[in-house]
DNA sequence: AAATCTCTCTACCAAATGGTAGAGAGAGGG
DNA sequence: CCCTCTCTCTACCATTTGGTAGAGAGATTT
């Protein structure tokens, strides 16, 4: 019985999971490949190296973040109710495929040489949030801030929320999906607090 | 000549930095000696095994980060000001031991073992942390909300956006020192927004 | 001076790792 | 029937890795 499922395409699955999960160095393709009930060689069949299956997660991984994001970003959302939307997708990614966040993690951690990579895929993406904060500020549905680090503070703080769970763990708060939501909200409350615009942010005529 | 610095000591400093920078997987015992000046057996005649280094290299790091925030926070400030003297006391170490913030971001990974480790150290801080949040909001000092989730979001935004050098320059943000401060100042608007008290936080009396 | 203690070293080792070479099996086309 | 293409496998290999065993040098103690 075949799986229904190519292999190559198996393999790249398996490898988000562990890069994402354990790291590119704590990974093994001898791992790899007994998870997948399958010779280290068959991986190498389909990618040369180790470090080129990795390429291949994450551009898998980068078109999958950018599609998510371009499909809530298309529905005309304004203001806070738009970045709301996004919290609230980033939150069931979380829940539902944790190892992908972790794999933006592993990419953008300090020693990495990899980052370019990730970059290259959703750095027009970033553009385009960061022209929708500029935007909305101006339009006086946001706080004014500086857009750049605006969004740099949202990213953290959301994808921080939203994967640390070791983290949440040790603060006592216990990882349930009624925790989940909860947490959400108040990190919903939180922004919104943060992002609200005050009188002086009334539109330049 | 010998150094000045003993070996143990300066063994985990290496391992550290090391840690804190690539991982504790990508880090092997070879290249730590070598780059020590000294062979490997050398650090296991001080630390029996790769993972009693890291345990070690935990509980140093733990220490440092317990008393610089315990000094911080015996200062007597309230409200938000006790909050951006933290922010700024994390900005200056994410300057000057980026790979503190490394280690605790590698430590609080997903799949890692080791997380109660540090858990242990620093969890009678983050309770008075909590504690304080939670003071400062019955004295009206600070908006109301779930001070543990409060917390969680005030952990994630401050060392995502003090130690995510690599998202930085993603984004266009040059990590020169002028930008670092400029970062902070922008964190701190933005933290100001969220914490600020509303009217209806008023001390109950 | 002998013995002990502290520290670093040389000499190994078994296991794991990423990777190469190439065989074999099956399917499809000529 | 044979050839070729696709895919997975067995057989190896060099290197790296964490770790053991124990020697040797210097200082301190007895």
């Amino acid at each position: 019985m075949k799986s229904s499922v190519p292999t190559r395409q198996r393999v790249l699955e398996a490898a988000l999971n562990a890069f994402g999960t354990d790291g590119y160095a704590a990974t093994s393709l001898d791992d790899l490949a007994e998870q997948l009930g399958v010779r280290k060689q068959t991986i190498l069949y389909y990618f040369p190296s180790k470090q080129a299956l990795f390429d291949s997660v994450i551009d898998a991984a980068s078109q999958d973040l950018v599609e998510l994001f371009e499909h809530e970003a298309s529905r005309g959302l304004t203001g806070i109710g738009q970045v709301e939307a996004i919290v609230r997708r980033i939150f069931r990614l979380a829940v539902s495929r944790p190892e992908l966040l972790g794999l933006v993690r592993e990419v953008t951690r300090p020693g990495s040489i990899t980052a370019g990579r990730l970059n290259a895929h959703v750095g027009p993406t970033v553009d385009r949030a960061r022209a929708f904060l500029e935007r909305e500020m101006t339009a006086g549905r946001l706080r004014r801030s500086d857009p750049s680090m605006l969004l740099l503070s949202l990213y953290s703080t959301v994808v921080g929320v939203a994967s640390e769970l070791e983290v949440q763990r040790a603060m006592g708060i216990p990882p349930s999906a009624r925790a989940t939501v909860g947490r959400r909200t108040e990190l919903t409350r939180f922004l919104r607090a943060a992002l609200a615009p005050v009188d002086s942010d009334a539109p330049q005529q």
